[in-house]
DNA sequence: ACCTGAACACCGTTCAAGT
DNA sequence: ACCTGAACACCGTTCAAGT
């Protein structure tokens, strides 16, 4: 893909992301992305590697907004603030969450999250083989839960489908899944967010 | 959906998944799974609800395929046994990961994996948002990490192109990344679950 | 009640022609 | 070097007609 003249990659991105936004993920076509930029579709091709790089562009566009501020406390405040700066991108953008899940671009505005994540993980003293699984693990959660919240049983657009779709649920097979849905109906996401990240960063400290 | 005749729901299944090993995803089609069962396109609208449905069909299929042993162990023991079963279910078909993190249905065999994982966490004492705490930080790690080996910047379908894509990376900006990236070309994913997934049980036992 | 072919409104992408 | 329309080979799905 060589540096292009007629549209700029930032303009691209935007553009691409605001379709996911309003039309949902339905809506992010070659075609629908041309006439929004007003052009053909083939000019695309110019700027991206097919549909793939597309999607890309579009995950990238999402990872790069990612905002945490230096703490300059311990290893674990920065890490929980890295954490927390990623998973609350993603959020924002809640269309573009499969993308984000299943393309991942080795562009330098995608990659600095992790590598910020990494080096607080590497305040904790590890390196290697152990630094790699403490990054797994927490990007790992960062992905896992934003991914539960959209689409797990419990999760719904709205509280009623979940209530009854539990309610379908033969009771005495699936008795904690139902208590836990019950719980999840009314709780602050990022409350949970933050008591599972505890419960990790606990963990690396052990 | 009414109970249809012409093939029962394991068949579809079967047929679906295969089709998702051998071709890939682009190979999940209406078209090409009637044909692969001889019929046409629109007898699998009988079995299924749309495109979507088709989708959860196999994302239930892999799922439901989830195996463990009842260890009568301590709980964290019981929770690392189901957590791998269900990881290893996952991972026996790449091509349908994308689909396991986006769709989820709630049919009965998908959720009894679910079910049993909370079962052995509540046996940590936990109850109320406390196990739904537990509960998404240990789904979350499942998924994400088997999201992780497919699509993170460390993962590629031959170690060469890592090698090759993080040699691009500016070594200044991302020197951890690179650190990690050479360790996790020849590691042994098994054994980094595993040693993720004690992390998070160590936290869960603080 | 289930099955199914034809037809419709879309896709991504190749190709060839423009500047 | 970048742009772009026409054309091709696909999609999912509606509809109407079958049994």
């Amino acid at each position: 893909m060589p540096a292009p003249r007629k549209f700029t990659r930032e303009q691209l991105q935007a553009a691409a992301l605001n379709l996911v936004d309003t039309q949902g993920l339905a809506g992010l076509t070659m075609r629908n992305l041309a006439t929004e930029l007003g052009t053909g579709a083939m000019t695309i091709y110019n700027y991206v590697d097919g549909r793939e790089g597309l999607e890309e562009l579009v995950a990238a566009a999402v990872m790069s907004q990612a905002r945490w501020t230096e703490t300059g406390e311990d290893w674990a405040t920065q890490v929980a603030a890295i954490a927390e700066g990623m998973w609350w991108a993603v959020r924002a953008h809640p269309h573009a969450i499969p993308l984000i899940l299943t393309r991942r671009s080795s562009d330098a505005a995608t990659l600095a999250p992790a590598e910020a994540l990494l080096r607080a993980l590497s305040h904790s003293g590890r390196s290697g083989r152990d630094l790699l699984i403490a990054f797994r693990t927490v990007s790992g959660y960062i992905s896992g839960f934003a991914q539960a919240e959209l689409t797990s049983p419990l999760s719904a657009a709205t509280p009623e489908v979940v209530t009854e779709r539990i309610a379908a649920l033969p009771a005495d097979r699936f008795p904690k899944l139902i208590e836990i849905a019950t719980v999840a109906a009314d709780s602050d996401p990022r409350e949970e967010f933050r008591a599972g990240l505890q419960l990790i960063l606990a963990g690396l400290h052990a």
